[in-house]
DNA sequence: CTCGGCCGGTTTCATGTGTGACCATTTGCC
DNA sequence: GGCAAATGGTCACACATGAAACCGGCCGAG
């Protein structure tokens, strides 16, 4: 027995970050997979699109600001759909560092298709949790997300 | 203005799993930078550890059946957090292709280092939230894990 | 006007990861 | 006993990703 006993007060299942990383990741994956699978798409060209599909005309700044993705992802998730023809891509007038990112006819025909499928992947999941836990789930989750953003937590001075 | 319209009634910020994962990133991305810069280890290495600390002895497959991580991503972990001697591998006698893992005493060590920082941060990070509405939380994501877990969800012919 | 800092976006590099093949051992079945 | 299938674990390969360097274009101070 080592001379330092460990904590034994610890519970990893309790674990917050541990337990919601746990359930995202077996999400993602399960959902991932319809999106490779079926229209041979990344999580973040998924997002991309979704993201497209609300928005009409998005700069790929505008788009790491809504999915808090990196820059590099956000490139590189572009550069593939542009390349597939789903998404085009136009200068900015303004700003000639900056593309305005829109659908295109294909993007939406492919949209069409697997956004029914995902909502129907989520209402299966959904339906485990009555309304009431449904929406505290997402309060719950939303002021976490806010907490997460502002004060960065535990931020060691400054 | 393409035929087919789009879904408009779509909305990504009101789709749980992509909320799931956002929120995960995020508090993942901010732990690990905690266990990366400071400890120098992975995610997947912390999980080893810590479920090391709470069962005193496992074997691989246990630790891969507890976190549901991968395979090949157990069989990483432990073999840096070997190399590094935070953990000892010793043939299991029943099965001579298992080994059974347990802390080292720099492993206990470096936990009883670690564990109250992983522990404030979650505290810091719980703050935000109410007693009840915690309580409501982690029970929803209990319930949705266990739907996952069971049913696949949309378990197509078979 | 112009020069330095800032910012949008791309690329390079190192790294962690999943998939699938593979080896050795165990276990069930004849 | 002995052979086939399953199982614990490792390895080779391909790939998505974050960090950081980098390339223009923008913008404010002098």
């Amino acid at each position: 027995m080592p001379d330092q006993a460990p904590d034994t007060t610890f519970d990893l299942n309790q674990f917050l970050p541990y337990r919601l990383n746990r359930l995202a990741d077996q999400v993602s994956e399960q959902l991932a997979h319809l999106y490779e699978s079926s229209y041979s798409l990344t999580i973040a060209q998924w997002r991309v699109l979704a993201w497209l599909n609300q928005c009409e005309v998005l700069t790929a700044k505008q788009i790491r600001d809504a999915t808090r993705m990196d820059k590099a992802r956000v490139s590189r998730a572009v550069q593939v759909l542009v390349d597939r023809q789903l998404i085009s891509r136009s200068p900015d007038q303004q700003d000639q560092r900056a593309h305005h990112l829109r659908l295109t006819e294909a993007g939406c025909a492919l949209l069409n298709q697997l956004l029914p499928e995902a909502q129907a992947w989520e209402a299966s999941l959904l339906s485990a949790l009555s309304g009431a836990e449904r929406g505290a789930l997402l309060k719950a989750m939303a002021k976490l997300e806010d907490a997460l953003g502002q004060s960065a937590v535990v931020n060691p001075a400054t």
